[in-house]
DNA sequence: TAGATTGTTAATCGATTAACAATC
DNA sequence: TAGATTGTTAATCGATTAACAATC
């Protein structure tokens, strides 16, 4: 495959989910100093089988060398590439409440190819504050900030309001939307919308603690730094 | 199947992942009065096809009646029976930075069955702060609050100290981990462990945009309020 | 050449979807 | 009975996995 061809073929989604975790994986074995690396090896860092790993590069038209494995840098780069990380994405963030106060001073963004541009609330006890370094703006602002088809609009509006800031965001041209809000959005098509929901997170390990019998009956052995009878389980 | 059944047949973990949307869209409809509903009328409002629906509720042994559709409340409660969620479940947090912050104050999680117990971070200038009305302790205290095997451990730490931090919550009997730092978690057979990681989810967006070929180019027609020239597209 | 490790093939598994018989 | 809608069947699709020939 051409160095040209990027984004030409089909990558599984179950593929694309799984490349920000490489990428990641790469970065901590460049930082350690590492030339390259084996399948059997980045896998085991990632956590996942050695055979799903190749797989998932074949899809990428990735080279490594048999015999001796993958260049750490190189396929860093050739996967920061797919992911468009050549230069940082502007990312806008709607809603300033608790989460998105978070959100907008999470370091973690930068370090992986995001660039806050703007922050959005319509509160009047909000607008006007200064979050990592930012300005918090009136949605009505959107436009000045948002360039069309560049920018990743992250939800952190409640539920009820999630819908009618999903439409401005569209209507400035955000076409990728990260939404945190629990409600379901309808976008026009070429619009991406993936969506968080912390409480489902909680519920589906709810499911499988339930299922796994752990509640109402005492667990067998579980590894404690003190006896059982000690915890008060108190609720502060 | 039994009342009584609840949890002895396997469910697929993709309709698992989906239960919780089906519990807030009857949430929903429950309010707004209604009595029964279709797989067709609550499919629509969770996003997905009502084939899919009725097949995942059929996993559950559910039964709706044929002609008339799901009685709301009882579909609900039966859902919320297979989460646990008859009595709420707790958590606690470990790291109360920015995310963590944010997450202790989160009012989504009473809501759907979740009460936040504990708050832990080792830093001097963190232990003691009030959150949510909740005091944030030294993760020393972790075997004061954690009920082993009915807690779950939310983890907002920096990636480095992911892994330790982790190891104190199951040595502590927290057997469900929902993990925000970017690192690969090891943990003993018996623990289960979500991930929810940000960045990555930015980074999805991001290669599907890329995909589409937003980048460089001037997308073609973008709903606007206002002409394309007039954004100037600052930086704050 | 011998050893190591990739990239690919083929088998398997799980999830989705459409269609429809069962039945309210 | 006629109309509506479920629960299930069977076909299809996509993802995972193990094995191994290719090849460094």
């Amino acid at each position: 495959m051409d160095e040209d061809d990027v984004g030409t073929v089909d990558v599984p989604e179950a593929t694309v989910a799984r490349l920000p975790q490489y990428l990641r994986a790469l970065s901590v074995l460049a930082e350690a100093g590492l030339r390259t690396v084996s399948s059997e090896a980045l896998a085991e860092a990632v956590g996942v089988g050695s055979a799903k790993l190749r797989k998932d590069l074949s899809h990428l038209g990735s080279y490594g060398t048999r015999g001796v494995g993958y260049d750490v840098t190189g396929l860093h780069r050739q996967i920061a590439d797919r992911l468009g990380q050549a230069t940082p994405w502007n990312v806008v963030i709607v809603g300033i409440g608790n989460l998105g106060h978070a959100l907008a001073g999470y370091g973690g963004f930068a370090d992986r190819g995001f660039r806050v541009v703007g922050l959005f609330d319509d509160g009047p006890q909000v607008v006007g504050e200064v979050v990592g370094g930012v300005r918090v703006r009136p949605l009505s602002e959107l436009d000045r900030v948002v360039h069309p088809g560049e920018t990743i609009g992250v939800l952190a509006v409640p539920a009820e309001h999630a819908q009618d800031v999903c439409d401005r965001l569209v209507a400035a041209g955000v076409r990728s939307v990260l939404n945190f809000a629990p409600a379901v959005l309808r976008v026009p098509d070429g619009v991406d919308v993936r969506k968080v929901d912390l409480a489902s997170e909680l519920q589906i390990l709810a499911f499988h603690a339930q299922r796994r019998g752990v509640r109402g009956n005492v667990p067998a052995r579980v590894p404690s730094l003190g006896p059982v009878t000690e915890r008060v389980g108190e609720v502060v």
